[in-house]
DNA sequence: ATTTTCTGTGAAAGCGCTTACAAAAACATT
DNA sequence: AATGTTTTTGTAAGCGCTTTCACAGAAAAT
């Protein structure tokens, strides 16, 4: 009775029972053939094989976690969706899961703190097989929780203060130094930086790029062109806004991320300025808008595709062998010199 | 041996089981104390949740879904990320999702019809309670499917072509029709339209309203006025191009999407035109960089975000009771008016 | 021909939880 | 006080699968 055959029962759930019984074999060895475990001889293989056609089996995921102790499933926690910065990492990391039938559960914090490490402390109770952090705020709450736990994560774009954990990021430092460069040797003088969170890694080291290319090029650094920002398109308006209002403003404005270089775009234009005439801007990220605005944004490319593909192959690869020796990958970052930048109007 | 409890081991994952010793209940009050139900005393439930803290135990999902015959997941179906289109909807989702306590698991498809149908084919076999289809390609394959098997779903911007199922979109053709009489009115007689993907319905109803305008206010169309695309932004510079080519080219360009309306202005820029001097660009979606763009574009906006809630809540609402007649919600558009249009120049 | 080594398969014990069903305890009713 | 109800709690049977162990049979070695 209990090893009956459902296949006249049209809405019952086919099983690996029901799949043994119609190959003629044990569920067990039903199982092995899902496994792809080897000691199953090939005709008994074949003929398991086409059983499960017949019935359209499809395997239980739940079962598997439960009985296998994983889920096939990696968790990744965004920030939000907004910007397309986050959609081409996403790109990336989806094409190296879906290579491997690994599924992506989504969750997006809302930039909210308490949510994040709320998320992580729940996904890393069997819900997900490991964790891709995408622009963690501040993750220190939790690394310590995971590492202890021995939790596999990956995170993507935070070059962490010393934190020794899997990451992958681009190398901003480098990316805004030479961004900076460029608009110092194109004439520019009075550069304002506007920056993203400063709690962020990425947003110190974008700065401190830009410092130090002023630094060997003997700018003195003015501190009323550093703008504090939060990598959201109003504060790249209200950043531009007060370097417009200064009695000696800058000639270009270099913002953190494009979507702020944006909101300065809108600012400057407001005032009647001209892009790139009257001031440069220069921007970072490169998503994909920052090609469909008119003047296209010069821009710091961040391979952020393949951000997201690497950090996934990372996480795997942690995956199969836990004891794996940490990385910590930093991707070249590269200046796409587009229309926003040019010469200043009237060189000093 | 069974029923030891392992607190002193420090990485043992802590079970019911485990909450049952340290509360002195047995683990079947221990999961009702999990799952509400009633018939608690609230003095045991007390205990148990106490033990529960005591020892941080979490419910495993695997498990419970096992057990319990669902997920707390609902699975949503992407055709992409990149421009902000979908981001908005799954912002929607999100937030009624969060609510509620239950996961999201992201697929998407890249545009792929057969990756489609396999995704849902696999994500219907208890990985997931129901389904969020966005944008769905052909879901004719697998809405027969779906509905045979009694399985949850609803469809997001798709106004179907008959089919009756749940789903939640935009009114496209209503949209498209005031977008045209907002051009007409302005002065143009001559409107080039580039399409959507023709497959989609809310592209033929997008297409439809346009002709229905021009119709009531007796311009004839002109088939080398509509130019089709497939709402990528490459669609709308060739569009926008081949237009341009014509002997008596249009004075006004309505792309079918924000993307692609993007496009046309990068054409017409190139040619030398300006817009809206020389010729108006008007497109549909409203997405966030509609906003930012210079010029502003002119756009229908569709309510994203409110689209992916009300879809989440349809669903939710479908799971918990099935017997739930099928709704079909059509949410009304808005013409936003920016900058990117002007009567034209030479009126006839 | 006999023993040894594999290889292929089956039986059975869970994975951590839900949920009838049953038993016990508490309360109300005559 | 005895009985009937209603709560509250415990017992046990799965959910569908993985995996260890054991045991056949076949191949290799003696």
């Amino acid at each position: 009775m209990k090893t009956l055959t459902n296949t006249s029962v049209p809405n019952h759930k086919v099983t690996i029972v029901d799949v043994a019984n119609e190959a003629g074999v044990s569920f067990a060895t039903v199982s092995r053939v899902l496994n792809n475990s080897a000691h199953v001889k090939p005709e008994t293989r074949a003929r398991v094989l086409s059983a499960m056609e017949r019935l359209g089996f499809v395997a239980n995921r739940q079962a598997r976690s439960l009985a296998g102790g994983k889920t096939n499933c990696i968790g990744l926690l965004v920030p939000d969706l907004g910007t397309g910065y986050i959609g081409e990492i996403i790109r990336g990391i989806d094409a190296e899961l879906t290579l491997r039938g690994i599924d992506l559960i989504l969750y997006t914090t809302h930039r909210t703190a308490s949510k994040e490490a709320n998320y992580v402390a729940n996904l890393a109770t069997g819900m997900v097989d490991g964790l891709l952090l995408v622009l963690p705020r501040n993750p220190t709450d939790y690394i310590g929780t995971l590492t202890r736990r021995n939790f596999p994560f990956v995170l993507i774009d935070h070059q962490g203060t010393g934190q020794d954990c899997p990451a992958v990021g681009a190398t901003n430092w480098q990316g805004a130094y030479e961004a900076t460069e460029y608009l110092i040797k194109l004439g520019h003088r009075r550069i304002g930086f506007i920056t993203g969170s400063m709690d962020l890694g990425c947003a110190q080291d974008r700065l401190a790029g830009y410092r130090a290319a002023l630094r060997t090029y003997h700018i003195p650094e003015d501190p009323n062109l550093v703008y504090e920002g939060t990598f959201f398109q109003p504060d790249g308006y209200a950043g531009a806004s007060a370097f417009l209002d200064l009695p000696d403003p800058p000639t270009a404005i270099f913002a953190s991320n494009d979507v702020m270089a944006m909101g300065a775009m809108d600012a400057i234009r407001n005032r009647g300025l001209r892009i790139p005439d009257d001031i440069s801007v220069l921007g970072f990220d490169d998503i994909p808008q920052a090609s469909l605005i008119r003047p296209a944004l010069t821009t710091v490319q961040q391979p952020l595709e393949k951000m997201g593909r690497l950090a996934a192959q990372m996480l795997l690869d942690l995956l199969e062998n836990p004891a794996q020796k940490v990385e910590r990958i930093e991707l070249p970052t590269k200046l796409i010199i587009r229309e926003s930048c040019q010469p200043p109007r009237q060189a000093d």
